[in-house]
DNA sequence: TATGAATGAGATTTCATTCAT
DNA sequence: CATGAATGAAATCTCATTCAT
């Protein structure tokens, strides 16, 4: 939009690395700024406050996070638990496209998911283990229809969301290359998907 | 030792709901104090500093931890993997005490493992589990030399360490009754412990 | 830079009395930014810290200062002994020099001279009379060399340059007014100088 | 006087070494206290506050400080100046009381001389230092009395008196060994004396 | 477009001192 | 004879934020 965008940007990338090193909460707006080559004043000029300033860090990542889990829920909703084995293959594709994405941002990623405790995206896992929740949700009701006996186990069902998106950033943490990341997070994935199978119903009453 | 112990608990108590509700970090002396109708100099007096009123909040359900937490680890150095399946049952012992530990200090644990970041306690799941890590991996090396053309996956050990810390803190922070808690949490174990022995190993090279 | 500086100015100039008054341990940060109008996070962006600020009091008439002292150790290099008669013309022209920079700097001099217990210019006197300790040994050594049997009496070397600084803070605590100052230390000098020549030298064994 | 003196003792001990260490001013009661194996309120019963405690701890040598100064101005008092030369073996000898004094009560003499900033003892070496005035100032006179068209040089009197108690205080700080004490002062004091007789008159207008 | 100046509220910590017991 | 508890005042410093220019 903006076309005179250098302090913007240099603000953006001096932030960014002050996130990452000390946390949204520790990071220091004269810091940045004196990094930056500005002052305090510009940050409130060019964005709203701190806050607003880590959303220009990471709001284009986090919006293809976003769609990204979208589209997977979307695709989830016509999923049928007795192919499931057939779509394992699915789920690996959309495994490779999480990776893609969180390491093509991997800094952003990072603050986003680890770094922003005391701010506005403090619970941003949280908000994705409960889209999960709800996308998973009807799939497994679906699954607990077909077999008598049988209902979902709603812990079980959130545990699983949490897991899955607990496992990407434990990927994201432990492991700074992509390849590496993409071989690592396939035996991890593989037990979710069977496991989930196994364990998200439970005997009713 | 002293017998007038009043303000000291007073103290303890006010920075137990303070800590809870905030965190260490953002919690305030002044406001702890205040609450507790004293000045800040008395934590200084009755306690090294802000640190060590955490300390006296949380170290003896700590303690307890770290003494459970040990035996177990000296337990597991004696398991076989081939009877893994009859030990199960020593699993479900040890989730049981872990459960009845951590939910008969219910608060102290939640700041120890949710809301101690600032704190000398920051990092003490992450500790937790590389205790977890050592411990298992002789055992996944052992289970290793007995099948050929298999090695310990290192990553998936380290995961694994992880979600079973995570398990607990996670069923913490989502179930608050213990029975309920003890249930919720079995097939939770029961599909670590079967997914342990499924995907701990990795083709050799 | 800057050319609104009036509340630097008007910082530096409270500062100024507050440390002549207390001295700089005792100086209470409070108190200055109060009695400048401002608060203290003032100081906080206009200098470093409480030592920032001092160091904007003292920084130019300090630089003065060693500058001054350098160039007199660089002449002092040159000295023969033998015409020491002959310069104590040089002597009091430095003396002057000095004179008149600690008078024309009077409360700067007095608080980093008298007044920085606490601060980095704590021993600053000390270092000066380091400072003439090495500049004079050179000279005494030569001195000695040329009369067979006798040797540097190193305690006399360092307590005359120990006197000499002490002569001049001395003169500034207990005569504001500089032609006077000038005066007094007319006599004070000349003792120095005689006695050194004739002191600094002792026995051999 | 008081017959249960353990505590007393054992603080006093302390705060010798606590304000030796860290000055009067930075010295810490309660590091004193805890070191003495007490509370602070001991002190505020055993003295009458933290200056009381100082004073606990220096009073003695001071005392024989004072005694000293006192029978020296008093012998100066008959000091006939045409005599100056017989009488500077007096002087010696003085000296020789002196330094005996300041050594056998070692660390109390560098408590009160250099760490007694923030202290009633602060300006000791002031007093002292007016004290030799007084004394010396008559002697000066009758001196001047004797020489048609001399007067005392009043400042150089002072400073005569100042770098006199400072030569003492220098070889504290400077020489902790008695005997090698006695040695160094010898030279300092000669050339105190000759010069003393020859810069403490001036032209008279 | 951004600066420079400053605020105001808050943080933790330290200390000598008091006093009931 | 001394403790243990606590005060109250002060200390330095940090920060996000504001706003006239």
């Amino acid at each position: 939009m903006s076309i005179n965008n250098e302090s913007r940007e240099r603000l953006i990338e001096c932030a960014k690395k002050e996130f990452l090193e000390k946390g949204f909460a520790k990071a220091s707006l004269r810091s940045i700024c004196s990094q930056a080559g500005l002052t305090t004043g510009a940050v409130y000029f060019l964005f709203k406050d701190k806050n607003g300033l880590l959303e220009a860090v990471v709001s284009q990542p986090l919006n293809e996070l976003m769609q990204l889990m979208g589209s997977h829920l979307a695709e989830e909703e016509h999923t049928n638990i007795a192919a499931y084995s057939h779509i394992s293959g699915d789920h690996d594709y959309f495994a490779d496209e999480i990776v893609q994405l969180l390491y093509s941002h991997y800094d952003e990623m990072m603050i986003l998911l680890e770094k922003s405790q005391g701010s506005q995206f403090e619970h941003l896992p949280d908000r994705v283990v409960e889209m999960l929740d709800k996308g998973y949700l009807k799939t497994a009701q679906l699954y607990a229809d077909a077999i008598p006996g049988k209902r979902v186990n709603m812990y079980m069902l959130h545990w699983f969301s949490h897991i899955q998106v607990d496992a990407f950033i434990h990927l994201l943490t432990h492991e700074r290359d992509k390849q590496k990341a993409l071989e690592k997070i396939k035996p991890v994935l593989d037990m979710l998907v069977k496991s989930w199978v196994e364990y998200i119903l439970e005997d009713d009453k």
